[in-house]
Parts: C-alpha cells; structure tokens; sequence
DNA sequence: CTCCAGGTCCATA
DNA sequence: TATGGACATGGA
C-alpha cells in the first residue's frame, strides 16, 4: 500500500497550511499542486517524494516515489511538518478575546505553524533570510539546495532537498560568493556546516535542554542572534513560547492590523503581547501569516 | 536616487 | 553597555 491516512485534529485546517506553503513561487523545497504539496525527503531508504492532501476529516499521504516502507516515517514526517500533535484548543480560547489576535484567530482558524523539522536547514535559511527581501532570500536558498541537496526527478520536475552539512562544507566560500551570498553570510554558513557536521550541534542535543539555555545555545554560534535563535526554536524545535519580537515582518503585521502609519516599538509590542504568554509563535506566525 | 528587506557582527567610545 | 556602519541585492 502506498498511502497513509492521518486522522484531523480539532482547530486543523489544511487549506489554511496550503496557503502558508504556496506564499513563494521560488520555493525550492516542495511544490504545490492544485490542492495538495508534493515534497521529497532524503530516507535511509532512498529518496522518497510524497503527496499530501485533505478534507475536512482526514489527511491522506500518497508515496508517489520511494519504497513503501518509508510510509510510516514520513507520515512522523507529516505529523511534525504541520505540527498536527499540537492541542490547539488553549491558544484559541486564550486569543478570542485579544484585541489583536480576536479576528485572526478567527480569519486563520486551523493554520498551523510549518515547521522545518531539519535543524541545519532551519538554521541556514535565517541565515540565508536575514537582512534581505524575502524575494531575495528564497533565490538565494535555490541556488545552493541547486548546488548540494539531492534531488530527484519525477514525471518531468525536480524535487530537491536541503543540503546535508557535510554537502556545504565540501563547497568553497568563493562558491556561495558567486551565488552571491555576502561574505559575512558565506562565512555563517561554512561555519554552522562545520558544527552541525562534526556533531558539536544536533537537533537532540537542543531538544534536551530547557528554552532559555537551548536559545542561549543558539545565540552562541556565528551569525545566530536572537531573531534567528527564536524563529528556530519557533520553525524547528516547536516552541511555542518563542517569540522573534524584532521581526519586521510582525512590525509591518501589527502596523496593518492596528491601523497605525509607523511601526509599534518593542515596548508597545511587548504590551500588545501580554496576554500572548506560551503562545508567542503562533501569534508571530499568524501574524505573518496576514501579510499574504 | 533613496530606502528598506523575516539581522548580525564588529569597531569605537 | 551602547551606538554606527558594513554587508549584497532587488523591489518600491
């Protein structure tokens, strides 16, 4: 059998996520087709691409490449990606009533957090995306997963996957400068390879330490300051409580949503965010989500 | 032309 | 401890 059945969850809404998935024609690491996104993981197994599509009741992942006996895994895979164990029900309640989050909440009803569940390609891509249109960054993200991921060709596309560390480590600064990466960012980026390669960094290793001294981790390493350490926490380890307070993409939001002609401060978002205690990251993401 | 993009680092005081 | 400039490119 070549497809897996995912039972739907309260406050889940695939068509929401599909949204969220389309938002970038140059996104180089899954497509989306009609109703349903089509994505390839690199499986001990071999490469494996998927499909998945939804109703109202059930999500149903097809294996359209690969061996059968990766169905499980990348259904793990899927449960993660659309973070569909998360028990939805507190954040709703908790946001009705929030001056900012009332109607979004109600707009976006179902959208889940997509997350990255592959830490190096978490890291890289706020690498990648910093400082720079987000136009920009994807094109940048293209050229290397181009470069170094894997790929797999099926019914005439090319399916890629984000590079192992070991994959940009083999690749000269004077690559990524031609793909015109900047120099700092080139510089991040080779250094997070050697990390993450040599096994100084893992997913694991993060995952078993508190929020603080696991961000306090992440701050550490070249190039990952604090929107980046709380947009991975937030994309790939699935904190909640995350919050990336200096991302303009949340500035230009709350401006558009409270009506105002200039950016909120940190001080007044911290004030508009008081009641978003534990569930800073959905708001975040929410809130992007309303720039589309 | 100027300003700003899903920031971060480094030099300077 | 705080602030200013550099970074690469492209779109408004």
């Amino acid at each position: 059998m070549n497809r897996l059945a995912i039972a739907i969850p309260p406050h889940f809404d695939f068509a929401q996520c599909l949204r969220f998935l389309d938002r970038n024609a140059e996104e180089s690491l899954h497509r989306v087709e009609g109703a349903r996104f089509l994505k390839m993981l690199p499986l001990h197994s071999g490469p494996a691409l998927f499909a998945v599509q939804g109703d109202d009741s059930v999500l149903e992942v097809e294996l359209l490449a690969g061996d059968p006996a990766a169905l499980p895994a990348i259904g793990d895979y899927v449960r993660e990606m659309l973070d569909l164990e998360r028990d939805m029900l507190p954040f709703y309640e908790k946001m009705k009533s929030d001056a900012v989050m009332g109607s979004l909440v109600h707009r976006f009803d179902g959208l889940r957090i997509i997350r990255l569940p592959d830490l190096f390609e978490a890291l890289s891509w706020t690498i990648i995306g910093q400082q720079i249109n987000l136009a920009f960054a994807y094109r940048l993200k293209a050229r290397l997963v181009e470069r170094c991921g894997t790929v797999l060709e099926h019914d005439g596309q090319s399916y890629h996957a984000f590079p192992t560390p070991e994959a940009v480590l083999g690749l000269d600064a004077q690559v990524l400068r031609d793909m015109q990466f900047s120099r700092q960012k080139a510089d991040y980026l080779l250094s997070l390879a050697e990390t993450m390669g040599s096994g100084k960094l893992s997913r694991s290793a993060l995952e078993a330490l508190p929020f603080a001294a696991s961000r306090a981790r992440l701050i550490a390493l070249r190039g990952i300051g604090p929107w980046s350490a709380d947009y991975v926490l937030m994309k790939c380890l699935g904190a909640t409580e995350a919050f990336p307070i200096a991302d303009v993409g949340l500035h230009n939001a709350l401006r558009i949503q409270l009506g105002m002609d200039r950016k909120p401060t940190p001080a007044e978002i911290r004030s508009l965010a008081a009641g978003w205690r534990g569930w800073e990251a959905y708001c975040t993401f929410f809130l992007w989500q309303s720039l589309l």
